[in-house]
DNA sequence: ACACTATTCCACAGAAGATTGGAGAATGAT
DNA sequence: ATCATTCTCCAATCTTCTGTGGAATAGTGT
């Protein structure tokens, strides 16, 4: 009988979601969707592809059902699929950045040198203590899609002209989208360049979430995280 | 400036883990893996590939340093990096189970119909209070690399020459890889077919061995899970 | 119905990956 | 030394994936 045959073809299906992951590009797709949802232009304009290339690589996706999509008129929104596809997406990043080598290399290069950091558990004592202001420095997109409650919006592209509003007598923390992504390491090297206090989130909302913490948005939300799958503090 | 140059050498560093993935083949011998070290020979044969092909995705899997190796003579062991890489390919499973309506069927054509089953609380529960017997089904090597305390090794091949062994006034509790191991579900048809009282671990050594549950072992351990990624219970 | 926008589908060329057989390297046994 | 064992490396072939334009489709606004 086809034992062997069935036992391929389970270990094909496991495969598929493998394949998904299977390139730069698309992680890259899965890290933006993470922090809500949007449609192919705006996906293909963030990661520097194609329109028909963003659209094959999220049909990709789409068919290994990592992401779900929904019309809005001519538009279509992308989204992930759940909670336990961002968790996947992380622990890829994890078990490179912990497995290869070339990781650290690379992330350095892209994120440019070291910015001081806290973590989520001293930024929330921090915020409680009245020591530190929280800025979210993502695309004011991302923002309404969900962010840390108490955060102010301040993109980085604004974050020069909106200096005078932030205060002098507190310390800023600033958090993007998570460990690899590169505004919140910007925000505080230029806010340390105009002479402020500031720090970042060593990590991001995608962490945040995946914590289980809490998140203040004014629409729905962007995934729920499976409790099996939360980060464990 | 290259920023988006650096951007795109990040995700890719990254998706060499998703490639490594990419493949039924490859992940089976993840799975073989996650058992405990073996030979290129005995993983080409367990997985049913060509020798040669076999190394070419060992050598893949190192290359994304998922593995690593160990030279015995003339033999070289491949092991697990480490218990992240479990946690990983377990996930895989999961979000494809959960995410691929294909799966379900995939794992009902390969496993044979439903058996009975219980959850490692019950077993542990069952087995404290004396009320059941512990088998390991699987081949005597990965009983020796760790198993559940007190389990007695019977591999599958050998059941049915042990029938006679087995106590009779038990529930005997059959566990084998992990959730899609086709050894314990065999064990139990066969145990029942000669009136035994007889059920499953629902999934098997892989998941216990996230779970962090305490683990029998001869020699050295097979992986550690880091507790980040251990399962929640 | 017509123009317009957003996205997918199709066809192609080049790149990358899988499989296989045979040669070659490392080790152990005689 | 020589030979057997075990595995890796190499070359050839075939398949799959990726990126790109151009055509086709679905929906909006006039």
């Amino acid at each position: 009988m086809g034992a062997r045959l069935a036992k391929t073809a389970l270990f094909d299906q496991f495969a598929r979601v493998g394949k998904a992951l299977a390139s730069g590009k698309r992680l890259e797709l899965l890290d933006l969707l993470a922090q809500g949802e949007r449609t192919v232009d705006a996906l293909s304009r963030a990661a520097d592809l194609g329109l028909t290339t963003a659209s094959a690589h999220l049909q990709t996706l789409k068919q290994a059902n990592l992401v779900e999509t929904r019309r809005d008129g001519t538009k279509i929104y992308y989204r992930l699929a759940g909670g336990d596809v961002a968790a996947l997406y992380a622990l890829v990043r994890t078990v490179a950045h912990e497995r290869l080598p070339d990781v650290g290399a690379a992330a350095t290069a892209y994120l440019g040198p070291e910015t001081e950091s806290v973590t989520r558990d001293e930024l929330l004592r921090r915020v409680e203590a009245g020591r530190a202001a929280v800025i979210d420095v993502r695309p004011a997109e991302e923002f309404a899609a969900g962010h840390i409650p108490g955060a102010r919006s301040v993109p980085l592209d604004d974050l020069a002209d909106l200096l005078a509003d932030l205060p002098a007598d507190q310390e800023i923390v600033a958090y993007c989208r998570g460990a690899y992504c590169v505004l919140a390491h910007e925000a505080v090297r230029l806010l340390r360049a105009r002479g402020r206090q500031a720090v970042r989130l060593a990590d991001g909302m995608l962490e945040w979430r995946l914590a289980a913490l809490p998140v203040e948005t004014a629409d729905q939300a962007v995934f729920d995280v499976p409790s099996a799958l939360r980060t464990r503090t």
